[in-house]
RNA sequence: GCGCCCAUAGCUCAACCGGAUAGAGCAUCCGCCUUCUAAGCGGACGGUUGCAGGUUCGAGUCCUGCUGGGCGCGCCA
């Protein structure tokens, strides 16, 4: 089974080729003029470079061997050589019982299934997850059920940044503000060996005296220091090697960090609707850190630089001119290598991430990787990448960097609230949800509905608009976050998906009251043939999302369906409609719902009963 | 200095290998609730696709240059 615009071209590539044209000309898209076709092919036009004949004539010819194909209501050549064709109203309702008939409503999997790892690029330790990490997290959400929907095999992972310099400026910060740790965290680290009661006894005091507030509040003060203060900066450094070490109090000093910060995370991803199957970050592959570097000091790639050991990725002829701070210009290689072990001997942000690969490979051996991640750190996945390749970590174009742009303010600067502060993930959703309560108890659903669902139902709809307002976004541009626009509930927004499904539930509803059930889909009015025409363009907007690792052609296709569902309402009584007429236009509408909540379900977004 | 990305309606964004008249939403204005939920529907207004060249029968889309903006460039992640 497959969409109209497939069986059509098959059709049409038949005609060029019995016309002595290369079948590949056969391309059907939807027509750019609804109002001469619903499919056009553009083959005339090329095909009358290649043959030096006026393309009219060609499209004339296409035309006259696809006359008689019974799904075609018209065909016929027109403009400079476009070939415009009307499809048949029981063509249509023909594929409308198809997709009816379709658990999938139309939409295939892949053809091989290949396993597929997701990293989020997570959020790290000790910071609160601002409106920037919404995307992420949104988006490897809806690429991962994309993917699995597709058919693959797909593991996602949140992949915390908890290893790295941070953790050793917080615990420098931490250490410094309270005595009682310090000397705590000291005499652990003296003991070597930590009992079970050390443990507790420590966390006891860790978690009546570190919140994570206090992370949050420490966090920049350390980093600004870090920057500005070459002994801070060097004993932060001593301190991460040393906890990459595993030096006992340190040790769990850190375990309390991630453990606060973890409990934050939860809730804010759980609000959200994300999942990760892996909780993994990055000390999660710290012991594989060591036989890495001894693997790749096998293989001969690694080299000692200024203090550091590295990897060159730059292939002999990849070379950039480079601005030293005597303002000398010099020659280096390009990209820049892979900072393997730090002069201090710890790990480094790209380390982690290439034995992240490593310890993939071997533990769910992925045939692709996607890493959904900011796009400023294109270069840095590049060259992870190269060195994954250069030691036969992955293979070959297996690893691909999934890139969204920022999130700017109104200033096109990257988005800070009026205060100058960011705007905390948690404070955006309970200010939505706020919004989104006031505006169903002006619909008077407050009453009608129990409290509980009431309450879910207000989480749906600001989930949906937050979601929905950064879904429908290509993800490689940078785009302004405008609050207004993300808790609008109006338009083009998630709570108008929702709302759109909504009152097909209630149609259905009453329609089961009065005993009317759905039957056979005939098309007749043009709001039908419209809707129709969407729910044939849903296996479309799914190859693109998946082929371009794009959710926002799944976001436009929902949109579009709501907005010709919505049409069809306001054009097609159902309810008071005669019998057969009902019936059919009940499962169209049951139909649009099934796909709509389903295309809501692969963007991450919860639908709703009432609203 | 070198490199990557971006520039489309007043605003925020789309646009399927280069194809007909570049589409939505918001905002503004005008209509539509005694019939299935008005978080809706219909209509109007709104464009020299940053500028200048080039390739092509045809360019928002490809190439070159320029302007403007964002980002990155080894011991943060």
């Amino acid at each position: 089974m497959s969409d109209l615009k497939r069986g059509l071209s098959e059709a049409v590539a038949a005609a060029f080729a019995a016309a002595g044209l290369p079948a590949e000309l056969g391309r059907v898209t939807p027509s750019d003029r609804p109002d001469l076709a619903d499919f056009q092919c553009n083959g005339a036009l090329p095909a009358a470079k290649v043959a030096k004949r006026d393309p009219r004539e060609i499209a004339a010819e296409v035309v006259a061997n696809l006359t008689g194909d019974p799904r075609l209501a018209s065909v016929e050549a027109a403009g400079l050589g476009f070939i415009n064709m009307r499809v048949s109203d029981q063509a249509l309702s023909a594929r409308a019982a198809e997709i009816a008939a379709d658990p999938r409503l139309g939409a295939q999997a892949v053809e091989t299934a290949r396993k597929v790892m997701i990293d989020y690029g997570g959020p790290n330790v000790a910071k609160p997850m601002h409106v920037g990490h919404l995307r992420s997290s949104i988006i490897g959400e809806s690429l991962k059920r994309i993917y699995r929907f597709r058919g693959d095999t797909v593991l996602g992972d949140a992949h915390f940044g908890d290893w790295g310099y941070q953790m050793g400026l917080l615990i420098g910060a931490v250490t410094d503000e309270d005595a009682s740790i310090a000397a705590l965290v000291e005499q652990l680290n003296a003991k070597g060996e930590v009992s079970d009661a050390d443990e507790a006894a420590a966390f006891a005091l860790f978690d009546a005296k570190v919140s994570l507030a206090d992370l949050d509040r420490l966090y920049p003060l350390a980093a600004a220091r870090g920057k500005t203060e070459p002994d801070y900066r060097d004993r932060a450094r001593k301190l991460t090697a040393e906890l990459q070490a595993r030096r006992a109090g340190y040790f769990l000093l850190w375990r309390h960090f991630a453990k606060v910060t973890k409990v934050a995370l939860e809730r804010d991803f759980h609000a959200l609707g994300v999942d990760f199957d892996l909780w993994k970050g990055e000390s999660d592959v710290d012991e594989l850190i060591k036989p890495m570097v001894e693997d790749l000091e096998a293989k001969g790639l690694l080299v000692e630089d200024q203090g550091a050991r590295i990897v060159h990725v730059a292939g002999p002829n990849e070379t950039k001119k480079k601005k030293l701070p005597d303002g000398s210009v010099v020659v280096v290689p390009s990209p820049d290598p892979l900072l393997v072990v730090s002069s201090e001997g710890s790990a480094m942000y790209g380390t982690t991430d290439l034995a992240t690969i490593l310890d993939r490979k071997q533990s769910f051996g992925p045939d692709h990787v996607l890493y959904a991640v900011d796009q400023r750190q294109a270069d840095h996945f590049e060259i992870v990448f190269r060195a994954a390749y250069l030691a036969g970590y992955a293979e070959k174009g297996s690893l691909e960097h999934v890139g969204f742009g920022t999130m700017n303010g109104t200033d096109g600067k990257p988005f800070k609230t009026r205060e100058g502060g960011v705007l905390k993930l948690n404070d955006m959703i309970v200010m939505t949800r706020d919004k989104a309560r006031e505006r169903l108890h002006e619909a008077g659903l407050g009453a009608e509905l129990d409290p509980d669902t009431f309450e879910d139902t207000a989480h749906k709809v600001a989930v949906a608009a937050l979601k929905f307002a950064d879904l429908q976004n290509f993800r490689g541009t940078s785009y302004v976050f405008d609050l207004d626009r993300f808790s609008s509930f109006e338009g083009k927004t998630g709570p108008y998906l929702l709302y759109q499904a909504v009152r097909v539930k209630s149609v259905l509803r009453k329609a089961q009251a009065e005993g009317a059930e759905p039957g056979p889909i005939v098309v007749a009015e043009p709001a039908e043939r419209d809707l129709v025409l969407l729910l044939d363009a849903y296996d479309q907007a799914l190859i693109d999302a998946y082929d371009k690792k794009a959710p926002n052609f799944i976001a436009e296709h929902a949109y579009k369906l709501a907005q010709a569902f919505s049409k069809f309402y306001a054009a097609c009584p159902i309810l008071s409609a005669e019998p057969a007429v009902k019936a059919s236009r009940l499962a169209l509408a049951q139909t649009t719902l099934r796909q709509l909540e389903q295309a809501l379900d692969l963007l991450g977004i919860a639908a709703t009963d009432r609203m």
